[in-house]
DNA sequence: GAAGTTTATAGAACGTGTTCTACTTCTGCC
DNA sequence: GGCAGAAGTAGAACACGTTCTATAAACTTC
């Protein structure tokens, strides 16, 4: 099938051959993270299959293995992937309240709508985050600095000080805390909502 | 080997039945339990595997299975004893500060060096507890709610308030997220004691 | 103390994460 | 255009959590 007698066919092959490397790459990579999303959508972290996601994603086993070393590395990193949209989308509407009270409150009531509005996702992202060993520390430390940032950003949009960024954390932490009790159905959303304000209150009001 | 013939052998039987049947039961239950944080203590959660268990407890797999639906249930229940193990002996010191936030470092700082003096064994009971499903919903219940009485007693001996209660929440998230981050390796001991103190002064101070 | 029920045992079997092997296809380089 | 090495593929193989089966022991009840 390769056009092998025509002068072009070499520039042709470079050009969409240096596409192809890397931006082939590039493709196997969303496909995959794609499939991830997809699977965790529907039946949560345990029909996150490795085989059913390389099958989805349409690569090898082997291949999957290469591109994420375990399935926890998996669904960190798509963890981050959806975590770095949602902050674009906050980044592209303003904050209301006249407070940084007020502020992280919505923030955090409006990302935790979010995920409660797909359950599984929430679920099989939580627990792999949780679940994580040191050897998804890198990942894992990705999704904890978005998370700060997410909160710090909402607190103010000055360079945050140090008493803020330990509010963020805090606040990040309370956070997981909760949507994993949700996920695993010792909570309810009412009951997030409420400790999550009576949390903010503490620490900012 | 049964003494058939004597008639004391009727009581004796019902009196040392008595005793086996719910008996020989608490101590497979203990030997399980001990069973586990051995192994925990020497490798940690991918150590805790259950023929391993069931062979150093002395018990078919099966009916360690019976005993504990699953590993998670049989850590977090570990977890649970030790917990409980803990609070005893805190039980039986008096905590030394002159108000709250005192108190609560105190306990805290205690109860951490006394979980990292074992790492392995506090990385098995962590990652187990924050990867407990629903279906492990109460024993995770339970230890939530030692933990958070373990703050609670800190903070004063009266019986709480609703804001002490919260305020025991919050610190139970960060305490657990900070155990989580140290036995990842993404957080060192001091890291976790400063971010400790540091959530306590926003709390309590 | 005998029948029936519950509990325990040994071990096979199964599912899914992970690793390994043998082979093919790309890609960059001369 | 041909070659060396990297990357991908198909699928077997392995490990460990979990379930299942067949049998034996222990307990309860009459």
């Amino acid at each position: 099938m390769t056009a092998s007698s025509k002068p072009r066919a070499d520039a042709l092959n470079v050009l969409s051959g240096e596409e192809l490397s890397s931006a082939a790459q590039r493709e196997r990579r969303k496909r995959i993270v794609d499939a991830t999303i997809a699977l965790a959508s529907k039946g949560g972290f345990d029909a996150v299959q490795m085989r059913a996601v390389a099958e989805r994603a349409d690569v090898a086993l082997g291949t999957l293995y290469r591109y994420f070393p375990s399935k926890v590395h998996l669904l960190v990193s798509s963890l981050g992937v959806e975590l770095e949209r949602a902050q674009e989308k906050m980044d592209r509407t303003s904050i209301p309240g006249d407070n940084a009270y007020e502020r992280v409150l919505f923030v955090l009531g409006r990302i935790t709508r979010g995920l409660q509005r797909n359950p599984h996702l929430t679920e099989a992202m939580t627990r792999a985050f949780t679940f994580a060993d040191a050897s998804a520390g890198a990942e894992v430390d990705n999704v904890a600095r978005l998370m700060e940032r997410m909160f710090t950003r909402a607190m103010s949009e000055e360079e945050p000080t140090d008493e803020h960024k330990a509010i963020a954390r805090v606040i990040s932490d309370v956070w997981l805390s909760n949507l994993v009790a949700w996920v695993t159905r010792r909570a309810t959303a009412s009951d997030v909502a409420t400790r999550l304000e009576l949390t903010v209150r503490l620490l900012l009001a």
